[in-house]
DNA sequence: GCCGTTTTCGGCCCGACTGTTTTCAGTCG
């Protein structure tokens, strides 16, 4: 039943906007295929099999109708309306349609009276001048029609920018924003400051003595390769990168309004808005309009926009349109104590110079400390990792008597020696069961044979799960943020195995990884699974990436409470499967 | 097509920009 994943069945729903779009359907009823979408995108369990139970309209946004299509798409794998309309608008159309600067009307206007039904047919079109002949195009359209096919424009969305990435080039703009002798309050907002995996582009909000000032230094910036615009209201320049930023420079008493509106997301301004109608109030980057006053509310600060609707300031890593509102409404349930960097006093996952680390295990152990870990769990890959990179098992015996030896040296820091552990196909481990038994800690993960249908994958890790000896499972999922997508693998069934026999779940905090991803882990946490942040350090300087595992985990609305290594060892080693194995 | 402390029908966020127009439709965030 779990054919169709989720990911699919919310890629249908946007087809099926897309082709309803192209028909000339009500604004409305597109819109309501989208909000399914995300819905169905962001489902913790499996849509179809919901929908097959009666069940899936319990989320946001299906009803009966769409419910019924993707039960004919758990049936058939494809959805009836979808198939007729195809035959009216070509896959090629689609593409048309999401070039940037064209939508539904100009694709359909373009199908109609040109006939055009591919990128190349629009080529054509534009190299004869045709285009510019239509009723509200133009040479303008044509030109840069043309242009961004030259460059290779097809339609599909632009790459976006790893966080770890995009904050950097952020934290060095705003920085040297800040510096600036008339700057007053300059802060990153959009989807970095609500640390998504990735990021398309920087917005920065900004208050300034000297407006036009601010806006001209970010262009004389070292790093801007040029400037598309800049006057007294803000400045926007590409970087040498790449990177697309956008600098708003507004009056300092409407700072919280532009701030809370670039920071988005629009999912979370959507709701934020429609909420706001319902009590008579309408918001926008400029203020909240009282229907009742005639007035418009301007706020310095967020906190006071969010209070003048009825809220609690609500974290940017909390805003995506996933239930906050509720969460934060005064008299509500309340926001969840979100765990922070500071909380963290052990690192499990981190590898040595015995696999394909670049340091010492002592000196990751003096780097931990000096971060102020209380514990550090040395896990070199195991005895099939290969690329030279493995640990055969006499090569971990020695490691076990240097780790103790090492151990016994440091002063108030603890010292573990596990092993990062692989999955073998069937769900074996490639170490004797007793030499797992003795060590302090087990991490096992899956890094061969991506490519195992969801069936054999979900069984195999789910043996590793039930495995005495495996106190964790290491990034489960095994995506690249990008560029890798997960392996196929029923996350419902290894959150439960994992709950069920507690085994703890990563969450992988290396930046291209950030796996467990925030949906999952809210699932994990909300089953009863304890949640780990990793750093997987294969150096000294990679525990400065934990904060991306912190992130993810503060998106997954996780508090400390919910992630194991927030706690001392004395309260940690007793959680670990190994140590209620053995009482 | 969804949804309900105004509603089972009639609503459904808000404003800027662009290129085309001469008052605005379409697209974007």
């Amino acid at each position: 039943m779990a054919d169709v994943t989720n990911a699919q069945a919310a890629a249908a729903f946007d087809e099926l906007a897309d082709l309803y779009e192209l028909d000339g359907a009500a604004q409305y009823r597109v819109l309501a295929y989208r909000n399914a979408a995300k819905a169905v995108r962001e489902a913790p369990l499996s849509v179809v099999s919901l929908a097959a139970q009666g069940r899936a309209t319990d989320l946001p946004g299906i009803g009966t109708t769409l419910q019924q299509k993707l039960r004919d798409l758990g049936e058939s794998g494809d959805i009836p309306a979808a198939q007729r309309l195809r035959a009216s608008y070509p896959t090629g159309l689609i593409a048309v349609m999401h070039l940037p600067g064209f939508g539904p009307k100009r694709a359909r206007k373009l199908h109609d009276e040109l006939g055009i039904d591919s990128l190349e047919r629009l080529r054509a079109a534009c190299e004869q001048g045709q285009i510019r002949k239509l009723k509200g195009f133009g040479p303008k359209v044509e030109e840069s029609l043309l242009s961004a096919l030259q460059a290779g424009a097809d339609g599909s969305p632009a790459p976006r920018i790893l966080l770890s990435r995009a904050l950097k080039l952020a934290e060095q703009i705003a920085g040297a924003l800040r510096n600036h002798p008339g700057a007053g309050d300059v802060e990153v907002a959009g989807s970095a400051r609500r640390r998504a995996d990735s990021v398309k582009d920087l917005d920065i909000v900004a208050t300034a003595a000297d407006p036009v000032a601010l806006a001209h230094s970010l262009g004389e910036l070292e790093i801007v390769e040029s400037v598309s615009s800049a006057g007294d209201a803000g400045a926007r320049v590409v970087t040498h990168t790449g990177m697309k930023v956008d600098l708003k420079v507004v009056e300092p008493d409407q700072f919280g309004n532009v701030l809370q509106h670039f920071t988005g997301s629009k999912a979370h301004n959507v709701a934020l808005r429609e909420a706001a109608v319902r009590r008579g109030l309408h918001v926008s980057e400029y203020g909240i309009l009282d229907d009742a006053t005639g007035q418009t509310l301007r706020c310095r600060t967020e906190e006071e926009v969010y209070a003048a609707l009825g809220y609690a300031w609500i974290p940017p890593e909390l805003r995506e349109g996933r239930g906050e509102l509720e969460a934060a409404a005064l008299g509500g349930p309340g926001l969840p104590e979100l765990v922070r960097l500071e909380d963290l006093r052990g690192e499990l996952h981190a590898h040595t110079t015995a696999s394909d680390g670049r340091h010492t295990m002592e000196e990751m152990a003096l780097a931990a400390r000096a971060r102020g870990l209380e514990y550090l769990a040395i896990t070199d890959h195991s005895a099939s990792h290969g690329f030279g990179n493995h640990v055969p098992a006499d090569e971990l015996e020695r490691q076990i008597e240097r780790a103790h030896e090492l151990d016994e040296r440091l002063d108030d820091f603890k010292l573990l020696i596990g092993s990062e552990v692989n999955i073998g196909i069937d769900g074996s481990l490639d170490y004797p069961d007793e030499l797992l038994e003795r060590l302090d800690w087990v991490i096992a993960s899956i890094h061969t044979a991506f490519r195992t249908p969801e069936a054999e994958m979900t069984a195999r890790m789910v043996a590793a799960i039930e495995h005495p000896w495996v106190d964790a499972i290491g990034h489960p999922t095994g995506r690249k943020i990008e560029t890798r997508q997960p392996y196929a693998i029923d996350m419902e069934q290894v959150i439960a195995a994992a709950a069920r026999t507690h085994t703890m779940i990563e969450i992988n905090a290396s930046p291209d990884r950030r796996d467990l991803n925030e949906l999952h882990a809210r699932a994990a946490a909300e089953a009863g699974a304890l949640i780990l942040i990793d750093s997987d350090a294969h150096s000294k300087a990679n525990f400065e990436l934990t904060r991306y595992g912190v992130y993810t985990a503060r998106r997954a609305w996780l508090t400390a409470e919910q992630v194991a290594n927030t706690r001392s060892w004395e309260d940690f080693a007793p959680l670990r499967k190994r140590a209620r194995n053995r009482a």
